[in-house]
DNA sequence: TGTACATCAGTGAACGCGCGTTCACTGATGTAC
DNA sequence: TGTACATCAGTGAACGCGCGTTCACTGATGTAC
């Protein structure tokens, strides 16, 4: 019945149970078990366990990357009007849309892995991370600086995490926070209802008139 | 030479790691060697692993949201004007220094830890801590709606959490992002330096026009 | 005051278990001559 | 076309290791009579 090959179900586990029980929480066989195939499968195709966990964040994140990368670029070679930052935040909503397509879990799980991949300080993992995509997040910095010209350097650095921070956390915690919200308040929302929410407070806390340095 | 007790010096080793390493990447044998204590110490005085995690935690929050709560009480009652959202932040970071003193590393830790716990929907952390500290958290809710009655109930309930987690998700990886900013802009800061930051960002983004619903 | 017993803090060694990894092996498919 | 060999995907069983936990034990301190 699945016509996934072996690596792709070992990587279609893995991405699910890292999500949910982190890596170090998550064992090989907890993986092959949920994906149906041999335990020594995954160093055949991965190598080790670490490998593998960079297959998954690759996996995940190289079409997101790859295409928030073509929106920029064709919006900073028009040499039109700098783009506002709510149209910058929209692109990266747009982008991450697209390519998970209206898949709120699987979005969610994208959400957590980049939460688990921040709270890791410890191991490689950052180090990887910023080497292999480290380019596109400080080409989105450019546009930002575009987007608020006036704001000094230091100030707009902690900003834009202030702003990430928002987003990743409560992106990594929706299904918690959908609970919450539906036992204490009554009220049923999904994902996009938030992200509608997120992006006009990233403007918003962004813009805010600096009150220091 | 350590006055401290074993129980003190296992729940400080494990405080550490797990802030370090999580809690499933974290053993029992790396905390006690830390501690330079027995192996057999950490069940002899908290059961299990489990527990110490707990025992971490509690310790680590407790005194701080006892005296958060103290100062929201004393606010509530004294019937004057309702506290702005500054003011309201401003409490929590001045609550924080207290309670910390200015040990910035021991703060980052913290961050950290609630970092980890957000992190970990899993197990059955997030059951305890919200049973254990669930009326703090909502009295200062009621505390926020005052400063923000306008809000709809469901827009501001989301903002907070952004809020929260502009503020965990930067604080937690506070050390990652220092050591960015000194290498890419040769600029040192402190903590309080982006804690400073933090709070007008928070504020802005909670008071921005509501724009959905 | 002396003695017997209880409680407490801590220890050393072992328990069974699940971990990531390795290895010799199978069987199918592709390639060379 | 047939045969020999190479490559590839996958397997089953075992490897040693570190894990959390347990247990019988020690020695110091406290309490009762």
């Amino acid at each position: 019945m699945p016509k996934s090959t072996t690596a792709e179900r070992i990587l279609d586990a893995a991405q699910i149970l890292f999500a949910i029980k982190g890596f170090a929480g998550t064992s090989l066989r907890h993986i092959t078990s949920k994906a149906g195939v041999n335990l020594a499968a995954v160093n055949y195709h991965f190598g080790s366990k670490e490998k593998l966990m960079r297959a998954v964040f690759e996996r995940t994140l190289t079409p997101f990357c790859d295409s928030l990368e073509k929106q920029l670029l064709s919006h900073g070679q028009s040499g039109g009007e700098p783009l506002t930052l709510e149209e910058l935040f929209e692109i990266m909503v747009s982008t991450a849309n697209n390519v998970y397509g209206d898949d709120s879990k699987e979005f969610s799980r994208f959400m957590r892995l980049m939460g688990l991949a921040y709270a890791q300080t410890q191991d490689e993992l950052r180090g990887f991370l910023g080497a292999r995509y480290g380019m596109v997040f400080r080409r989105f910095l450019v546009h930002v600086k575009l987007a608020a010209p006036e704001m000094p350097p230091k100030e707009l650095f902690w900003r834009i995490h202030f702003a990430l921070g928002a987003a990743v956390f409560t992106l990594a915690s929706f299904g918690g926070l959908q609970e919450v919200l539906l036992n204490d308040y009554k009220m049923d929302v999904g994902l996009s209802d938030v992200v509608t929410r997120l992006v006009p407070f990233m403007a918003a806390g962004i813009r805010g008139e600096v009150e220091v340095e």
